[in-house]
RNA sequence: GGCCCCAUCGUCUAGCGGUUAGGACACCGCCCUUUCACGGCGGUGACGGGGGUUCGAGUCCCCCUGGGGUCGCCA
């Protein structure tokens, strides 16, 4: 049995790397037919916040990843800390410590003039005489004196820390609440979590975590650590790369399945497959695959993934998730025609609601270029004699418009185009985009014309 | 700065001692075409540097350089 977890401190939105994280842990956790298990690691009372649990719990939702059983939440298990701290105080595993904060910060400063590492120098360690008064004490758990604490990592092999790099570290504030790294070990044990999956910036925690394991004679999960995510210019990822927020993506118009599959390959790859649906990296998912190095995400990608999507996704797909771009295209009996027209050209929801707006509504405004490119020679008489044949015929689909167009192109013996783009130009204003006929087809007959003439009239 | 980790085209990556170093995105051509896209075909482009080991190193070892992480009563 595999059972992994995704576990996020609520301080604000789901970012990118950590959907990643989450991503690759669900993964491993629905390949294996195992559990999946999602933790809010909420213990500094004063830090977190319901909003970005809310948040978290939304963006996996817009992204199709579930969880098994209830969210936990640490703040609700303080009592269940409570007892394995009480146990390692018992045990002489751990120990009061009375120094106050500033007298910790007056070390560190002391430490680091001397140009050493600031560490604490476990002066309560062994600590037997009389306790300051009005000293609120820490918890410290007794990390070992000597030697090296080793594990296998999944991604990167062994790894090796000395025991003189890990001090004696708080387990318990001074307020009675417990740390990171202590409740981190005690409920993935209790959760029995067998794999963790995690950024590379915990690598030195586990080290610490490993230590209180041990101290609780509890079993050890197996570590993957995960390179970081680097922005463009391959520098650390920060909040002012802009779209960090996963929700971001949703709202400039790309599909959850484009993100994930973008994510997936950001650090792992099998053979040269570039596509996944969610089923194949279910089937091919393994975190021992993962690269060593850590990578730069580049949007372009991530564009040619969405534009694979859109164009693959079947229309009454497409159609609710085009209304939350203020296209609503449901009633319309030519959106089959329109969508199939423009899906293949849109890198994302967003640019296809707007192509849409575009030849559904008459233009406000003609391209400067398109104008002055087309209103030249004939084009006015060209386009009247459309109008003409136009008024007399009865068009309904595609072909209809396009045999029309192909009539004055043989009546007038000119070439398609000196009919095709003054009467793109007029119809939506611009020099691009899909075929005439279709976007003919589309507004319809009566529509045509009236553009047509409005056209002729300004620019005649 | 100490410690840990890492290093193949601009980017994501394949490679697991013998390859013309492969694919994808982006970019540039050509084709298709009424246009813009899509699509097809082709092209530019990488093993950071130096030492070893080996008959033979992108692949193994060491050093350098560069990058990242971490050193909280945050997680």
């Amino acid at each position: 049995m595999v059972v992994t977890r995704f576990a996020p401190s609520p301080t604000g939105y789901l970012h990118i790397g950590g959907l990643r994280t989450a991503l690759f842990n669900w993964l491993w956790a629905r390949k294996n037919g195992g559990k999946f298990i999602l933790r809010i690691e909420d213990t500094d009372l004063a830090r977190n916040s319901e909003e970005a649990t809310r948040a978290i719990l939304e963006a996996f939702d817009w992204v199709g990843l579930d969880y098994d059983g209830d969210v936990a939440y640490q703040s609700k298990r303080f009592d269940i800390y409570k007892r394995y701290i009480d146990k390692l105080l018992k045990e002489g595993k751990a120990y009061y410590c009375y120094m106050t904060k500033e007298e910790l910060d007056k070390l560190r400063e002391e430490q680091i003039a001397r140009g050493e590492r600031p560490r604490y120098d476990r002066r309560y360690r062994d600590f037997d005489g009389e306790p300051p008064s009005g000293v609120e004490p820490v918890v410290r758990i007794k990390a070992p004196l000597e030697g090296n604490i080793v594990f296998e990592d999944g991604i990167k092999g062994t790894i090796t820390i000395h025991a003189d790099e890990v001090d004696d570290f708080i387990i318990a504030r001074s307020d009675g609440t417990p740390t990171y790294n202590f409740v981190v070990a005690v409920d993935d044990a209790l959760m029995g979590v067998t794999d963790v999956i995690r950024g590379d910036d915990h690598l030195y925690n586990t080290p610490k975590q490993i230590i209180v394991y041990r101290a609780l004679g509890l079993r050890i999960p197996r570590f993957y650590h995960v390179p970081m995510i680097l922005n463009e210019e391959g520098k650390k990822l920060s909040k002012r790369d802009g779209a960090l927020d996963v929700m971001e993506y949703k709202r400039m118009g790309y599909l959850p399945e484009a993100l994930l599959n973008f994510l997936v390959r950001l650090g792992w790859s099998h053979k040269d497959q570039e596509i996944f649906s969610l089923e194949e990296m279910k089937r091919l998912f393994d975190p021992h695959d993962i690269n060593k190095a850590p990578s730069s995400y580049n949007l372009s990608k991530l564009d040619w993934l969405n534009s694979h999507y859109i164009k693959n996704k079947p229309n009454d797909e497409l159609l609710p998730l085009l209304e939350e771009f203020g296209l609503y295209l449901s009633d319309h009996d030519r959106k089959e025609i329109l969508l199939d027209a423009l899906k293949e050209r849109a890198k994302t929801l967003k640019e296809l609601a707007e192509m849409a707006q575009g030849i559904l509504e008459a233009p406000k405004e003609y391209e400067e270029r398109a104008l002055k490119k087309v209103t030249k020679g004939e084009w006015k008489e060209i386009l009247e004699r459309f109008v003409e044949l136009l008024t007399a015929a009865q068009p309904h689909l595609p072909v209809d418009f396009h045999n029309l167009i192909e009539e004055v192109v043989r009546e007038r013996e000119i070439g398609f185009g000196k009919i095709g783009q003054p009467l793109r130009v007029a119809l939506t204003g611009k020099l691009g985009g899909p075929d005439l006929a279709d976007i003919m087809a589309v507004i319809g007959k009566d529509e045509v014309i009236r553009r047509v003439n409005h056209f002729i009239q300004l620019f005649g």
